[in-house]
DNA sequence: CCGACTTTGTGATTCAGATCACATTCATGT
DNA sequence: ACATGAATGTGATCTGAATCACAAAGTCGG
């Protein structure tokens, strides 16, 4: 029953890259900078999210059936349409879930951090993926089987409720997106819409707000729904009114209550 | 621990309203034209989805916790940004979703058929109801508060499960309704796809799909993204090109592949 | 059958932002 | 340090659809 996927999988997202530079040759590495985390049971964020608080036979059940890997910048984890395989728990590193339509155009539902699970709606559901998964940062991830993973859930009632949580909170995460771009009148904010999401999950220092942008114009356009040069535009001109500062990857919230103005309007 | 919350609920809910005619004072009544389904036990949607396949102690044990109301059409089950008070689960009628930005726009999320749980989502996170559930037809629900359902979860780990699966399943049909607004290039192509997300569900009788069009224009664009004016255009522009048929509230498809012409230009 | 409101239909106007077309600056690999 | 491709910045143009402003149909209660 459960055969170990892990190899397989492993190969499989090393093929499929988005674009630039060819990968399929090469054999699997660790990620640039990144030491291997070696077991899922060290993994610093497997615990504190979805499968807190289990049971020591339940986390070495779920040991038993998971298997880590670590995937390049540009990898592909899943990809739309295909049936869903299983989850994979992100320990470390970033990945973009997004869908494409037929001429080409994208738009990235969200950005996924370490400790979340991937594939999970599919894989609850038995539908096939509805998002392609890249890693946008040199990741690591355990990859459950989704007979394993049906298996564990089914075994495991706690389990499964924090599963539904977790549902819940993805939901959400989407709903907020579908808002800023339909009921948005402007580019302007949207991005200002943008801008506070980044930022809100940030802890301050020094009484700044700063966030990391792992995002191209080009990505900020397909989160918000606009154009790359909208996205420029619109940037350089919060730059302008000083409402952020951006600095190489580096964005600092200069004036918050001026952004949420721009929210309201 | 479970307090009923039933009646309480029920007034709450006949109170708020939408627009046009107060009915504040009025008592509670059935819904015209619907005759009332005594129990849970007897809807005949509850069984089919969520909660079908329960050992019969299980039934009843949920027949304990729910309790049935009728609403009008415009009452309002919940509001946005109410904290979760439990599950609605829909036995008759149909309940529209919708988000409203500050200056009034309306974004409406989804509509709800007999046999969807609403306000699962924030009952599972603990978080506020993130949209509001207002009636289009006169409807009933059975109403299971937050504890009671928490509790019923956690003592039966198959409904856990299902509980999933039927987030899972709203997550994609949100995700579907981001696609149709985020990556449209046109209000034509959004319109088209609205169009084929009607039909698709209907049966066919004759050889021709025909869908009850519950919604007023206004609605239809408060769905899509855009303003009513430009439906009423784009529905019109339809029917001169024969793709649909419109009678009354009655919309027919004439020329399915036509409008899939449209989705993917 | 008659007002009164809600929904639908249409024209005229206007403008935000998509698109195109480059210039410039930034990374990166060798 | 150079070269090459990616990412950003900016101007010019053009159009889809929002908005405004009514007219025409429907709908419903009394």
């Amino acid at each position: 029953m459960s055969e170990n996927h892990s190899a397989q999988v492993g190969r499989f997202h090393l093929v499929s890259r988005g674009k630039g530079h060819t990968l399929e040759s090469q054999p699997m590495r660790a990620p640039y900078g990144l030491e291997i985390i070696e077991s899922c049971l060290t993994c610093p964020h497997r615990e504190d999210r979805l499968f807190c608080n289990l049971s020591p036979a339940s986390v070495q059940r779920l040991a038993n059936i998971t298997s880590a890997s670590s995937y390049p910048k540009g990898a592909t984890l899943f990809v739309e349409g295909q049936d869903g395989r299983g989850v994979f728990i992100l320990c470390a590193g970033r990945v973009k879930l997004y869908t494409t339509s037929i001429d080409g155009k994208t738009l990235i539902a969200r950005l996924s951090e370490p400790g979340e699970v991937l594939g999970l709606p599919s894989t609850v559901t038995g539908m096939p993926y509805e998002l392609t998964a890249e890693v946008v940062e040199p990741s690591q991830a355990n990859f459950v089987s989704a007979n394993d993973f049906l298996n564990f859930l089914r075994e495991n009632g706690e389990v499964a409720l924090r599963v539904a949580q977790q549902l819940g909170q993805t939901y959400h995460t989407a709903l907020a997106e579908m808002r800023t771009i339909g009921l948005s009148h402007s580019a302007e904010e949207k991005m200002a819409r943008f801008v506070l999401d980044m930022t809100a999950n940030q802890k301050e220092e020094k009484g700044v707000v700063k966030a990391k942008l792992t995002l191209t114009h080009e990505e900020i356009a397909q989160m918000i729904g606009t154009s790359r040069e909208t996205v420029t535009r619109v940037l350089s001109s919060f730059r302008k009114k000083n409402l952020v500062i951006v600095k190489g990857s580096t964005l600092t919230l200069k004036d918050k209550a001026g952004l949420e103005r721009l929210t309201q309007s």
